[in-house]
Formats: structure tokens, C-alpha cells, sequence
DNA sequence: ACACTTATGGTCGCATCAACCATAACTGTA
DNA sequence: TACAGTTATGGTTGATGCGACCATAAGTGT
């Protein structure tokens, strides 16, 4: 444990009133398999709540970034490699009492990516696994800490950024069909989109995919044309949902 | 000072990777005063950056949450009353080197609110000032630590949250008039908007916007219908700005 | 040749939108 | 009282976007 430089309590007023804290970043990983949402987790080896399911996280080091930090715990704890992966800040959670431990603040990042493989065992990836996010949100499967809230905000948030940005490419490959980025939508809405409907919209974005000029050749059907992301990342107009009256943030 | 409890060192493996964190809440406030969109900032009393306009914030005490912490800053360094005002996190910074006393996280709440007043004398709030949010964002205005940086990234989200959220009425009084809820999205926008088509959109936005029944005499012309917000948060459809191609994130 | 499957393209009626124009309801002044 | 000035509110119109639906293209296998 390195101390703490005492340049910072000379200009502490309250001492008595302030606490240090320790500082983790914790990971919201996401991706579609088998045309399900599926989030990444890793049994608790530790107490509190050991053998519990938990997002993979861990301690931000010194001399780190916040950023750093999450793409280390993800290749740590996950054996993901990030640098190809969104990855965005979500939010911190850091209330007295939410880790029995003591004041535990955590900065929530959120991933995203393709067709993500299983973890391969050999470091602390070993105990990871994915879960359908559908379980977690209703509470079939029970986690960690305050961590099924924290699940509700990441697909809330990525429901609505579906909408006005490309964010939805971070969910395919390097190229990709537009089936597949329909797919997308649909999995994480839970709704069905017409597909000519879908194409229009998609093409008439501008910057949002851009053609490669290959073509993919489906098990059955006609060939599918390849395109990659474009250089839009809000888009307008934005692609809406189904209207449904919005509930306060 | 607090100590740490020793129970957390017990779960640290590579101890001497990992260090604590000072953890601190800043305000970004916001208000429209004179058809401008106005910062509040404190002149820093202490080192690092003395005497520089910082965005007001301190550590969170012990036993408080995030939430509570911002509130009690708002209070002790901008003397206003929270309660009232909107209030959400930003996001959190906590990259080390941002403030030379060390690893210090801070995270970072947006407020929102009308008209507010000076901050008054005896307290905190004696240095703390409104400044345009233009000057800050064209550099004209410096401020202290990453500051500006955070800025941006303030406007940013309040300019795209007035598309799809009802954030707008946070900036207006209990009851307020369609101009006074149009002059918000034209201050913040930059941009004018048709009254004619602004109240229709507005109107047609279901939740939106709810009449009082009462109205309010202008110095001069026809007099105006009240509102106060509706029960939705999220607008759909949303009002969206003259279309530009987005940015990414 | 044919059925089957998936991708792609087009049509049509309806809703929405921006750009206007028109009117209502107040104030102050001749 | 008449009238100009000002702001709020309401209506019209042409263009655009969207959803529902149909049609065709281009592969597969039998």
C-alpha cells in the first residue's frame, strides 16, 4: 500500500469529516450470441459475496488512467483484448454501505463487441462466463453488490444510444450485413424491424455504414452486400423505437 | 483523518500497484440569465491554480452519498438551495496527473436550474461568480485543472439531452410560458426556432408540457398561457436541432 | 424446372415538418 | 376612439419521411 502524499491533507479543513477511498473500475461487457444480449461475469472468489456472479472489475492502479485500468481488467479478469472493443464511461457508483469493505468507489465502464468468445481459462478469466442479459434484468439470476442496478442503467443506456448513434456496429464485425445490424436492433429492443424499412433508413443516415463492395454468402438465399461503419457517430436522423411514453432518467 | 480500514488491505494482492484516492465532487451549474447561459465558478482560495475560476466542488465527507456530497457542495460553495434544482452525474475524472496533489477522482454533477441569483457573501460562495459559458468554451475565460475539458463535455450533453429529454424546464420557473421554454432552446442551441412550429411540436410531445389554466400579462402583447413540466422525462418524438453531421463521442 | 430462402427495391397512404400567413389580445399614443 | 406596435396563438401548404405491404433478384437444394 504506497501512502498517501501528505500535500494533500495540509489543505484538508475537516479531517474528521473526510475519508480516503478506494478507487475500482468495473466492467458492463456486452455482446450478442446465439441472437441473445450476453454479459460477461466472473464468479466472486473473494468475500463479500463469494461464489456470487459479479461484473468483472478490480482495483485502478497507480499511475493508470481510468480508461487503462478498464481495458486491464479486461484483458485480466475477462482475457479480452479491448483496444477493439467501445468501451465508454457509464457512471460511479460510490454510496456509503454498497460494499461492505468500506467506501468503494467504482467507475462503471461499459463494453461492447462482437461475437465475443468464452473466456479461456489460465488467469482469472477462468471463473468468467456469459449470462443472457434478460436474466439478470429480471432477476433470475441474482449478482453481486449493487450490481444489478448497475445492469439496468448500462441497457437502458445502450437501448437509447441504439437510437442516436452508430453504436450498434460495435455489436459486428469489421464488415457486416445489414441483416446482422438489423439483428441488432431487434435483439436489444426486443422488437421486430422491417427490413426494407430498416435498409432505407440505415442508407439515408448519412456516415452511418459505408459499402466495402464485397458480397457474403449466406447458408441459403441471395448474397448479402458488406458494409463497415461509417464516419457518423450521432446520427441524423436518429433511428426511433416504437413510440412508447418515456419514464423520468 | 479517517484511516482505512484494515479489512480492505487484506483483499489487495499487488499492494504496491494500488493506492487510495482522494474523492471529490465538482459542480457544472447552469442557468439562463439575461438570454445567456451563464456558469457558476469559484476563484480558487488555495494551491494549486490560486486565484483561478474552477467549477465549485469538494470531497465527499464520510457517510454521505455522491449524491449528498453535490448537494452539500452546491450549498457551502455556491450557496444555493439543491433541492429544487436538476441534478444528474456527468461522468467521473480521475486520471493521474489532473491534479498535482495526487490521485484525485472526481466526479462530476450537472445542475441545472432557472434564473438563479448571485451567490450571496459569508460563506464559500463570497468568490464564486456566474460567467458566460461562451467565453469558458472559446478559451476566452480559463479555468482551472481540466476544467474546460469537463465543460465541453457539460454542453455537450445538455445541448443533446434538450433534444430527447424534457431537461428543458429545468431551467424554467414552476410555471413558465412556450417563449420562455423556446428561449432555452434557442439560447443553448444558438440557433432561433419558429414559435408557431416550436408550440406544436411541444404540444404534440405527449407529457411534455401541462397547462395551468393560468396566464401571465407581458410588458407588451397578447397575454401568455402558463405551463408546468409533464410527468414525462423522455420526449418522443424528440425535437431535434437542424440536422448537422454528427461527431463522435 | 421448381420450391425455398434471404436480400434488395419500389409503391402508396398517412403523418410530420418547415416555411409561411393570419388572427387574437394586450399596450401605448394620437 | 382609432391605430400602430408587440407578442401569443392558430392555420395552410408543399415537401419529406415513415410504416405497411408487395415485387423482384440471386443464391441454395431437389
Amino acid at each position: 500500500m504506497r501512502p498517501l502524499g501528505v500535500q494533500v491533507e495540509d489543505w484538508l479543513k475537516d479531517s474528521d469529516e473526510v475519508e480516503a477511498s478506494w478507487l475500482t473500475v468495473d466492467l458492463a461487457i456486452f455482446t450478442l450470441r446465439d441472437d441473445q444480449l450476453m454479459m460477461l461475469l466472473v464468479e466472486r472468489g473473494l468475500e463479500p459475496f463469494l461464489g456470487k456472479p459479479a461484473m468483472p472489475g478490480g482495483y485502478v492502479q497507480k499511475n493508470e488512467t481510468l480508461r487503462e485500468g478498464a481495458l486491464r481488467e479486461l484483458s485480466e479478469e475477462a482475457g479480452i483484448d479491448g483496444s477493439r472493443l467501445h468501451l465508454e464511461q457509464l457512471g460511479t457508483y460510490g454510496d456509503p454501505g454498497r460494499d461492505p469493505r468500506g467506501r468503494v468507489v467504482t467507475v462503471v465502464y461499459l463494453a461492447l463487441g462482437p461475437d465475443l468468445p468464452d473466456p479461456v481459462g489460465g488467469t482469472d478469466a477462468e471463473r468468467a462466463f456469459w449470462a443472457p442479459a434478460a436474466r439478470l434484468e429480471d432477476g433470475t439470476l441474482g449478482l453481486a453488490f449493487d450490481h444489478r442496478e448497475i445492469l439496468t442503467e448500462a441497457l437502458e443506456e445502450v437501448r437509447r444510444k441504439l437510437e442516436y448513434t452508430a453504436v450498434a456496429t460495435a455489436f459486428c464485425g469489421e464488415a457486416f450485413t445489414l441483416t446482422e445490424l438489423r439483428t441488432v436492433y431487434q435483439v436489444i429492443w426486443g422488437q421486430t424491424l422491417d427490413p426494407s424499412n430498416f435498409r432505407r433508413k440505415v442508407l439515408n443516415t448519412t456516415g452511418f455504414v459505408q459499402p466495402t463492395g464485397h458480397h457474403r454468402l449466406p447458408p441459403t438465399g441471395r448474397p448479402a452486400a458488406l458494409y463497415r461503419r461509417g464516419e457518423a457517430w450521432l446520427l441524423s436522423p436518429p433511428l426511433l423505437r416504437a413510440t412508447t411514453s418515456g419514464r423520468r432518467d
